[in-house]
DNA sequence: TCAAAAGTGTTCGGTCTACACCCATGC
DNA sequence: GCATGGGTGTAGACCGAACACTTTTGA
């Protein structure tokens, strides 16, 4: 057996998917490389683990330095290990998702520089390395998760109305849930709190807000899909 | 930024969970150290990634060269990254949880090298390192697997008896579950065939044999438990 | 008073659960 | 024939899906 020290060893990065949800779209935070290789392709923000940091710890960083965010929700997904995922040499991806709410950060669309952008997950462009693979496994992870754990809430305001909610389950799920089925489920569950208030200056009735029950008793649920996968 | 090779990296490892089931029993194999950190305290399997490897190659080289092992059902559980986690310095280490019939390999307990033994997954020693951490994401990840994926075939015989898959489903799973429903369950997901065949030689009747079907329509099921969790 | 969205309740059908009964075998 | 486990059926509870009606608001 070879002495500890021997071992050569891979380069160790991490891969973002970062995910927000604005204006009824689900979108994904993509960088447009200026260096070799895939230079000016998108591709997934990432960075290479430093030695004394934990795998959070290089997430949070490239968050903060290239990105502006911090605090935000974050999940390992899986570890990446194509011994050709990168055509300078070996280097092994965990991958991690997170959810941020974009108007915490003021960067929408068209207010960021240009190689950052936000882009619809149901329209991304040619993506560098292996990343449409592992923005594939965030997705299904996402549509996965937010079937029994809630996750939807670190996409959304503090406040909310259900309608808002349910509008966000469609369309990160990509499917038609019955409005009042989905109140019962979520409201059943202890999920989400009446505030009491109300959401002003609509044309129509006005919505009550909730907001997310951090303290809940049960630690699941579950969104029936027609579909199960 | 630093060029691509300036950055230090940490050694890379993988830690093996391999379960086993006999005699009713769900074991863990362990390993006696006989080296410092943590010598003469028992350990998962584990190895450094070789360069040239994908980490599946790697589980594949522990579970053959130091246990006799081969074509084994794997899959990636998690990566740690606690900076701690071996006090010879950076490490990290991809959890990966291996399933395998020890009867195919004539390892029981008993005949195998005193530093290499099963352990019943209720009374397992202290384990080194944070062994203890990885084992435990590898035995919640096979409960919730095994309640919508057909992952225990894996662990039988390839001929095996409704009540055999059921005491296996109980074991694992560490719970009662009726034993008319679970057969309905489990013959109505299609995941098994039956053969025709008998067991004999038994005291009472001769339960039917039945085998994994490895071309099923329907991809999930579900066996509900009295605690969801 | 009308359109549009929000809030509430009810029916129907399938699925899961908790059972009881018969069958085959060795002794 | 009897003890023991294997194979099959069923009534009731429960849950989810589909759906209709009322309420509130701005225009």
């Amino acid at each position: 057996m070879k002495a500890f020290h021997e071992y050569k060893n891979p380069s160790l990065a991490v891969d973002l998917v970062v995910f927000g949800y604005h204006d009824n779209t689900l979108s994904v935070l993509l960088l447009n490389r200026k260096e070799e290789p895939f230079k000016d392709q998108w591709t997934l923000p990432g960075g290479f683990l430093q030695m004394e940091e934990t795998l959070r710890d290089t997430c949070a960083r490239i968050l903060l330095t290239k990105l502006g965010m911090k605090e935000v929700f974050m999940e390992q997904l899986y570890t990446f290990d194509d011994p050709a995922r990168d055509p300078r040499g070996r280097v092994i991806a965990v991958g991690y998702y997170a959810l941020i709410n974009p108007s915490k950060f003021g960067i929408v669309a068209g207010t960021m520089a240009n190689d950052v952008k936000w882009f619809d997950v149901k329209q991304l462009p040619v993506l560098g390395f292996d990343h449409q693979q592992i923005f594939e496994a965030a997705l299904q992870r996402l549509r996965s998760k937010i079937l029994y754990y809630p996750v939807g809430f670190e996409l959304l305001d503090e406040l909310f109305t259900i309608t808002e909610l349910h509008e966000l389950y469609e369309c990160i799920l990509q499917m038609k849930l019955d409005r009042r089925n989905f109140r019962r489920k979520i409201l059943d569950a202890g999920y989400i709190v009446n505030t009491g208030t109300k959401r002003e200056g609509l044309k129509n009735r006005h919505p009550e807000l909730y907001k997310f029950n951090k303290h809940l008793k049960k630690n699941s649920f579950h969104i029936s899909t027609p579909e199960q996968e």
